[in-house]
DNA sequence: CATCTTGGTTAACACCATTCACGGTAAACG
DNA sequence: CGTTTACCGTGAATGGTGTTAACCAAGATG
């Protein structure tokens, strides 16, 4: 029954000042000016009550930049992961995170919209856009390789609280889970686990809650990474994997 | 030189209506409004502009506010302590953490405000204010108590990167310091480290980053908490403390 | 008493999101 | 082909925001 043969001229219009809305916002914010409605209508040369036929309000622009940021960013995680071969997902791991704390002392205001922007409870619709988050899947794939070759522990079903076993079951966080085998979703309690330290340490630091110093040295987040090797059954590879992370953070440096 | 008889009228009539100026604008954020200089005002039956001459901008009001908001909720951690006794520290912290993730998850436009407000790395006016945060302060002393009892270990001063020694020798971060001995300086790092899986968590769980589930459950929070008994020296007490953890847990599901 | 400082006012500017009534134009249909 | 309809933009208006400037009255000060 549903038929889509070729899209009609106007959908294809339509389509792309869809597309340039979500350009000219993400300009916007990189160029450092304030993300509004009026603004991006400017410089499209329209006006901002015609941005209406296109998204609900504020809010949905900014999780649709939101989204956006996210998937451009992850980009860059995934290019700085491929300067270590594909069968080296730990080596890789390092530097995409290294990425993420790079991307998020870089643009703070950027980090702060993806991650930061809270989502009540209650509000599904945003909720689903979140799930759909490019750099969670891609963070979790990654965990799954290291998973495959090192094989870590990780809680049984049975071992996980209940509400916890549901969640990871039907995870309602970004999470390439499909091809994670039912009894082996313990693995997804790890990733949670991980990924709030991570989250932690970059948060912080993003935000500049924490002293300046500290986030200069790298040292807090060195440290929060090698504590996690561990866990993920990297400890034999600890030496190798410290000079990975160490020779990231260094190019870091240099670059500012 | 500096003589500072009594405070004539005029100056306890200004500092009275700059007291009512946070009192109001806390207000009306515990009311779930929005924080306006006009909603102020008009509160006050004033008009906007009449504000500014007791803040110099609207993000000094919001600096303002989020201080005394940190302040009103360190009095509710502290109350959350004392259902121990004061020779029990261990059990007095984790009383005050949940309390402290009780305080994110209830309010958590007031949780941003104060510890997801960005700030500047070059700001040094916020900074200072940042410095005298009455939780950070009150987080310390309870880890430098259970130190004192407990005498968990900690990095020496030529263990740490330079960088992060000259940190916590002189501290830009909101810790009370003062009557910690520089050799045992080292102890703040491991507050930095613990503080930062804390945030991690619960910033993650404020701001809905998170599966609704797990939040409920509480266990990435629990699980959190636990893992950084053994580092605090307080392995040995694992069972108790994790009663103390789960009594104050089940308290919050009760309330709400 | 005259002077100056302080703390408020009103008016105005430049933004912001959002709604509504309208019009033109291009697609869809008979 | 002509007519209708749906879409995409407009301008105008509403009510909100922070912020500045000019002004003014009352209290403090010489």
């Amino acid at each position: 029954m549903p038929v889509l043969p070729q899209p009609t001229r106007r959908e294809r219009q339509r389509e792309a000042t869809y597309d340039e809305i979500v350009r000219v916002s993400t300009q916007l914010l990189t160029d450092g000016a304030e993300l509004s409605l009026r603004a991006v209508a400017s410089r499209m040369g329209m006006t901002a009550p015609a941005l209406y036929r296109y998204v609900a309000n504020y809010q949905e622009l900014v999780d649709l930049v939101a989204f956006e940021l996210d998937k451009a960013a992850t980009q860059d995680f995934m290019a700085a992961a491929e300067s270590y071969l594909e069968d080296d997902p730990a080596a890789r791991l390092c530097a995409a995170c290294v990425a993420f704390r790079r991307w998020a002392l870089t643009r703070p205001r950027e980090f702060a919209l993806v991650f930061a922007n809270p989502i009540g409870s209650e509000d599904s619709e945003r909720r689903e856009l979140l799930t759909l988050s490019t750099s969670g899947h891609y963070f979790t794939d990654l965990l799954y390789q290291i998973w495959e070759l090192y094989q870590f522990p990780y809680p049984a079903l049975d071992d996980l609280d209940p509400i916890v076993r549901d969640a990871v079951l039907d995870p309602l966080i970004p999470a390439k889970a499909d091809h994670i085998e039912p009894e082996d979703r313990g693995i997804l309690w790890i990733y949670m686990r991980s990924w709030s330290a991570l989250y932690g340490v970059v948060t912080l630091e993003s935000t500049g809650h924490c002293d300046p110093r500290v986030i200069e040295s790298a040292a807090l987040f060195r440290a929060t990474m090698l504590d996690w090797l561990e866990p993920l059954g990297l400890g034999a590879e600890t030496e190798r994997l410290t000079a990975v992370l160490d020779a990231e953070l260094a190019r870091d440096r240099s670059q500012r």
